[in-house]
RNA sequence: CGGGGCGUAGCGCAGCCCGGUCAGCGCGCAUGCUUCGGGAGCAUGAGGUCGAGAGUUCAAAUCUCUCCGCCCCGACCA
């Protein structure tokens, strides 16, 4: 491709609105276009990585005896009633009417699709296991789209589904999965952790995520690098350091705290650590009931957990309902005293502590002195607090650590859930209907070569893998007015087409600044320079784009030092 | 959905506070000449319903209200 005749919109200046390197780089190289929040163009070189991408997903989703096909991205509604799921996605679906009035949903996900064949298609355990995959656009009415292509409301998806008789042959599937998984984050060179996670709207029992670490990334991951646990935050567990409390307040105290709320405000008014206070919050269940949740001051509440011992949605409660239940305003709360009666649950780092402080459920007023077995002991215990840095890993003691990542790939074993409700039986060997055990696995794949990017650039640009770049080479004939070097550089042009080499050239005519700029920004990982080293001395310059280093080469032996750079080939 | 910010030429922005030579700057774009090793110089030129609507006013990019869009921070997911 020459740059003069090729759709690659470069800009110097960053777009205001772009914040994390991978979505700067994309909209200057001119990979993506946005046309409303959280839908983007995907501009020809970006699709060339993105097809790049592609292919060696589908090359190792194939190798593990995965098949190929295409659901429809539109569905009907009356299957997603059926599974439960148009309540549960709520919002974040797509619906739309056909003319008739028929309710329809442009599909986030396909397991109620796959289900629906399963049923129809899954008669006897003879016709498993199956394990079936598509690449596909999905939609998802995002209530926050984020950082360019990394979190979109249209979005391609690698999504595959299997199918067993069995518990075990459920997990064999799963375990292909995930060697597939490693595969492909490999190929794509990225440095990834595999964690224990949440399941989600997806349900179903054990899931793991494909994660690559990066301060840019929406989740957070729990570490020890000295065992290789590691856990999304939504899950993770540690043993807790001990802390010794002062006993500043060793009986029940009332303690005057005019206006003083938080956990810092408190303990920096009374002079005592942030540990030694209980921070009590309100929720209320998708039941209605509410309850308090304790942790310790220097701790926080995990939602996720909590939902997990109370076996419903919960959400925070709203001012007033907090007032009603407890009497006074938030910053006040506390679990001894309430207003009403209500359910207490109390992160295990609580239990058997004394002397500690809470709201006393009475504004501007603490309770101090706290025994959480005298005063609170109708309690119950649990871990439902996020794992903070310091922490202690529950398998060898190291220090966890803890840090953001990109949730680039979700394995799940859902087994039997989706099959129950929705009606997948099939007859075992004696003849017998059983549901069928399903798995569902999803990577996304604009994410996947924005992570690529997040990882792989400088202050200059991308700096592209052999494998994945748009391009091979680069080549720039600095002046193109110059007929010698306009003519060498389209000799070495079609030289390398001719040997399969992908190769772009910047044709245009415009100072040497301005290619040496674009050239690295783009970032194909071979730079070809044709100029004066070429006039005085016939020598045509090579750079690697990565190292920066660079090569004086003659025309003759260009092509075997290409093919030696990018494929090793000697 | 809460909190914060923004919307003026393709991109980046100034102007708004204090209504009235405020329709402006840089980059990019077009044409010509000169240039040609890290986003060249000179000259000429094209390009804008100032997000939309309503209101206040003799007069609105500027003040008021409503709506829309976009970004960032929090509750969800590949």
């Amino acid at each position: 491709m020459k740059l003069s005749r090729a759709y690659i919109p470069t800009q110097k200046e960053t777009p205001s609105d772009a914040v994390i390197p991978s979505h700067r780089l994309m909209i200057r190289g001119g990979f993506i276009k946005p046309l409303a929040a959280g839908i983007y163009t995907i501009l020809p070189i970006g699709w060339k990585v993105v097809k790049k991408v592609i292919e060696i997903i589908r090359q190792e989703m194939d190798k593990i005896g995965a098949q190929e096909l295409h659901m429809p991205a539109i569905n009907p509604i009356e299957i997603w009633d059926e599974s439960g799921r148009n309540k549960s996605f709520g919002d974040e679906m797509f619906r739309l009417k056909d003319r008739k009035g028929r309710g329809l949903v442009l599909a986030p996900t396909h397991e109620e699709i796959i289900c629906d064949l399963a049923r129809k298609y899954i008669k006897s355990y003879k016709d498993m296991p199956q394990m079936w995959y598509q690449i596909q656009t999905k939609f998802r009415d995002e209530p926050r789209p984020r950082s360019g292509v990394m979190r979109t409301r249209q979005f391609t998806m690698k999504d595959s589904y299997s199918l067993d008789c069995d518990p075990e042959g459920m997990r064999k599937s799963y375990e292909l999965h995930a060697e597939a998984y490693r595969n492909i984050f490999k190929r794509c060179g990225i440095k990834f952790h595999v964690v224990g996670a949440s399941s989600g709207l997806m349900g179903g029992s054990a899931s793991q995520e494909f994660m690559m670490e990066t301060e840019n990334g929406e989740d957070v991951l729990v570490l020890c690098d000295n065992c290789g646990y590691s856990s999304n935050m939504e899950v993770a567990a540690s043993k807790f350091q001990e802390k010794t409390n002062s006993g500043k307040y060793n009986s029940l105290t009332e303690i005057h705290t005019p206006g003083k709320r938080t956990i810092q405000e408190v303990s920096e008014f009374l002079s005592i650590n942030p540990w030694e206070l209980i921070k009590s919050i309100l929720y209320i269940s998708e039941k209605n009931e509410p309850f308090i949740a304790l942790v310790r001051g220097d701790h926080d509440v995990n939602e996720e957990k909590l939902a997990k011992i109370v076996g419903a949605e919960i959400r925070p409660a709203h001012p007033d309902e907090v007032k009603e239940v407890c009497g006074a305003e938030t910053g006040f709360v506390g679990p001894v005293k309430t207003a009403k009666k209500v359910r207490i649950i109390a992160d295990n780092a609580l239990e058997n502590g004394k002397n500690f402080i809470a709201g006393a459920n009475e504004n501007d007023y603490h309770l101090g002195g706290i025994d959480v077995s005298r005063d609170i002991g109708f309690a119950s215990f649990g871990d439902i607090r996020n794992v903070v840095s310091g922490d202690l890993c529950i398998n060898c003691g190291s220090k966890l650590r803890v840090t953001h990542a990109v949730e680039l790939g979700h394995i799940f074993q859902l087994g039997t859930k989706y099959a129950k409700t929705m009606k997948a039986f099939f007859l075992d060997s004696s003849g017998k209907e059983n549901p069928v055990y399903m798995g569902s696995y999803g990577i996304g794949v604009e994410r996947l070569v924005a992570s690529i990017i997040e990882q792989n650039h400088d202050d200059k640009g991308i700096v592209w893998e052999p494998f994945l770049t748009p391009y091979h080479v680069h080549v720039m004939p600095i002046n193109m007015s110059v007929n010698e070097i306009a003519n060498m550089a389209e000799k070495i042009y079609n030289m390398f087409i001719e040997n399969s080499i992908e190769t772009i050239m910047d044709d245009r005519e415009v100072s040497p600044g301005f290619k040496f700029k674009d050239a690295d920004l783009l970032g194909m990982p071979i730079q070809i320079v044709i100029g004066k080293k070429w006039l005085n001395d016939g020598k045509i310059e090579l750079k690697i784009r990565k190292t920066g280093e660079t090569f004086e080469v003659k025309e003759e032996e260009l092509l075997l030092k290409v093919n030696s750079i990018l494929f090793n080939k000697a």
